[in-house]
DNA sequence: CTGAAAGCGCTTACAG
DNA sequence: CTGAAAGCGCTTACAG
């Protein structure tokens, strides 16, 4: 492996010389830093970021962390995030975590994140305080994308608004009998962003004058599998909805899929709409309110860079993206 | 950061002992290797990654290299591996590549990824002649998922015999007007996937006595835009398939959303089948010869590790994993 | 079974 | 503007 060693011998000058000529540091010739960036091209040189690591403490490498969900939503995070990255020079490292506590552990109570990446990026993940409290001692700068982690900086949507949103574009149409779909029963972390969704729908709801029935909000988690689990529900608890808000398009098309199982037409029978503009709800016409996860990746990747260049803060702002309703053709007027 | 300094000052023991304790290796007296376990534990220590590295050579990293493609395929891959990689202790780096030679230059001349990473893993991409060299002369172990790499180990599904159950199938139908979506007009790299999966549409063709029109045959990369334009092609020219087989399940979403736009049922007037069984296939009721990409991510990164344990070896073996078909309601017998 | 010391490939004060 | 040298945190012959 070309070593700086190497550079310097065939650009003839110290190995000093060649590290500050390929970092851009100034204090260098230019003719000095030009036949050493010659010399580096001709051999292929990188400087090895394990050996760098070692004098500086930064490792030119940011993690990614969430949940083992195989969902859309973390990858487009990731390509977002990998996107600024990539163009910095920095490396993406994955990290999944899963439900398991000890699986947990390893990741946050050992040091292991710290000693392998300058910086952090929590996808939409549930964490508990503990978490929080060890993910600030590894002194790095972290950056969360979706829910409002308390004391972290975070690129998220209002999901609120997002829920008054959606159920206002049903109320619009005539809809009063409106169901929500969403809601984890087993989440003991008190991930906020369906409560936020349903807020958001109950919100609308009294502003119509309609008083919101229990027995019309059904559980789900953010799969598809959870959508058609929802719609059964629905069904065997005997209510009749004309519109269903789905926390998220998985959960939607679910709904859809199940509902027209049982032979209910979409949007004659029952319209739907869901939350995030899912690259394949266009296929089905989904009606959503349309986030761009990709960019909020890029968003919390570039502030992260920009941290790690000008000293590491605490800093906790929380940057707001528009959401904004896309109407296809799940949700219709309802007729009278 | 706690350091290996400060283990060995807790456990009462050298640096020397403390390394060899904490990683197993033998020749550690028992009561010894215990606390110094305690002691690491006690102060969450773990050793970093960097300056292991600079001895050993070894950086506990794996990458996984893909093309840039927001598609299902690759993030299924990803989990695969991450799964045995995460249980094996190596953390998983991600590399996306895009056409533009600069960017690929960047992974392959450079020797960023052989300084960052123990393994690789190539997703499905196409390589030039130059970048298998070039990913030979790192010295790493490397393992190609999808398409065969001259020279290369890999795992892979049979695209041939692919080609040629999908294409049965609709032949035991009764259909004999079979068109064939997939292949990109622009592939300057000589991706084998499509050519394989048609030529088991041509042979199971031929062995129904049936002649290829090649105005069935119609090209398409492997999206669901790809697909709707596919189809759109079918019909500008004028052919009138009584089933289309696809090269991939997210081209045959495509076919069957331009399809029934235009008043096509399916399957009453038009068979559609796909290949991966995508997660979201079921949802479309599409038929499909599926492989099990998330297993043979999972191979790919188990012989990876099994290679890095046992010194590294240029094996090129290739390692067929099945794939199987899976029939739903986007096909139909033909009616007479 | 254990420890002292050299060395891995860089970066960075410190001198000049 | 440039170089010699110390040091980053580990691992690994080499001694004992």
């Amino acid at each position: 492996m070309t070593g700086i060693v190497e550079v310097a011998a065939r650009a003839g000058v110290s190995v000093a010389t060649v590290s500050r000529a390929l970092r851009g540091l100034p204090g260098v010739a230019a003719k000095t830093r030009k036949s050493v960036e010659e010399a580096a091209a001709e051999l292929g040189y990188v400087a090895s970021p394990s050996a760098a690591a070692l004098p500086t403490g930064r490792t030119g490498a940011v993690a990614v962390v969430s949940p083992v969900a195989r969902g859309w939503y973390f990858t487009a995070v990731c390509e977002g995030a990998q996107d600024v990255l990539t163009a910095n020079g920095y490396d993406l490292l994955r990290y999944e975590l899963s439900d398991v506590e000890t699986d947990r552990r390893r990741v946050f109570d050992t040091q292991l994140l710290r000693k392998r990446v300058d910086a952090i990026v929590i996808a939409s993940l549930r964490l508990t305080n503990d978490e929080v409290e060890a993910l600030y001692a590894m002194n790095r700068p972290v950056m969360a994308v979706g829910p409002i982690v308390p004391g972290m900086p975070c690129v998220r949507i209002d999901d609120v608004e997002v829920g008054r949103v959606a159920t206002e574009h049903l109320v619009q149409l005539g809809h009063r009998d409106i169901a929500f779909a969403g809601g984890d029963p087993d989440d003991t972390l008190g991930f906020p962003v369906s409560p936020e969704r349903r807020s958001g729908y109950v919100e609308a709801l009294h502003a119509a004058g309609i008083e919101p029935d229990p027995a019309m909000t059904v559980p789900a988690k953010f799969t598809v599998e959870a959508g058609v689990e929802a719609y059964a529900e629905l069904r065997s608890r005997g209510v009749n909805p004309t519109a269903v808000f789905a926390v998220s398009d998985e959960v939607a098309m679910g709904i859809m899929y199940e509902a027209r199982r049982h032979g209910v037409r979409i949007p004659e029978d029952l319209s739907v709409v869901g939350v995030d503009d899912h690259d394949m709800s266009w296929l089905f016409g989904l009606t959503t309110v349309a986030q761009d996860v990709r960019e909020e990746g890029r968003i919390a990747a570039s502030t992260l860079i920009e941290r790690l260049r000008s000293g590491i803060d605490r800093e906790t702002s929380v940057t707001t993206v528009p959401a904004t309703l896309v109407v296809r053709s799940s949700t219709r007027r309802l007729e009278p």
